[in-house]
DNA sequence: CTTGACCTTCCATCTGCTGGAACCCTTATC
DNA sequence: GATAAGGGTTCCAGCAGATGGAAGGTCAAG
């Protein structure tokens, strides 16, 4: 298989997969004319991988990932430690963005939008008491 | 006032500081010895800067938000489409990772955690149909 | 006079790609 | 046999938004 394919077949950009190859999160073979050939196998890995950074796994939660994924006797338990605490990073990422949203849904509805230039939301960030 | 003091004063780091005035964002004086030399309205601009990065602003909004600060006849309509724009942009990426915290979630819950092998979390993500 | 806390610049690094240039390989068509 | 389209290759640069570190200048205290 040739990289198109692959990407098609992967949902992965090109550039990706080569990217992916270049940080050694895949090693897919090389033909004579020098072209990357890929197994089922990488085809699988690429898929895994998009999954995983669909979840937003980090690229080395990812090398772990599949580490652990290639590993037939693994513990469930390594794989379930890696994904609570990326579950405890996105908590901390939505409470941030919460408290973000709260302020500034408060400062667009106390601003008028008019041709006035008074405004709430530049009194907010120039003076936090 | 010396960058130390600002860093202080604003809160921001004074690698940050020297990095906001390299992409334009400030532009202190400089003393005899070569010193950035802030004045209150840069210290001010700084505090700004923290208060609308803090609310997830892009650099390139706060340059924008700055330059409406700063004059005084804007119409505060301006400013309230950058920051609707800005809450939409929140709202997508909150969307977004609590469809993700929903599915990491259900795979963490499903997932028995032990020494055996079996992982709902990796065959999920090897073959999501 | 030296020590230590400041300050300076410049360059490299981080994450996770993405774009583009310049070039090679393959196949079909004229 | 030339050529053009549509693959593929490498390498280098750049995005956001800083941050770390090296090498060195400045200043006040002891």
């Amino acid at each position: 298989m040739n990289i198109g394919e692959v990407a098609a077949r992967s949902g992965l950009p090109a550039k990706t997969i080569r990217y992916y190859e270049d940080i050694g999160l895949i090693q897919p073979l090389r033909s004579e004319n020098g072209y990357r050939s890929f197994r089922e196998t990488d085809l699988h890995k690429l898929a895994f991988l998009g999954r995983a950074r669909a979840l937003g796994f980090s690229i080395e939660d990812c090398r772990h990932l599949l580490t652990l994924y290639e590993d037939r006797s693994r513990a469930s338990s390594d794989v379930k430690q890696i994904a609570k605490e990326h579950l405890v990073r996105i908590d901390e990422k939505l409470a941030e963005l919460q408290e973000m949203r709260a302020t500034l849904a408060g400062l667009v509805s106390a601003c008028a939008g008019d041709d006035r230039p008074d405004c709430p939301i530049l009194a907010d960030l120039a003076a936090k008491s």
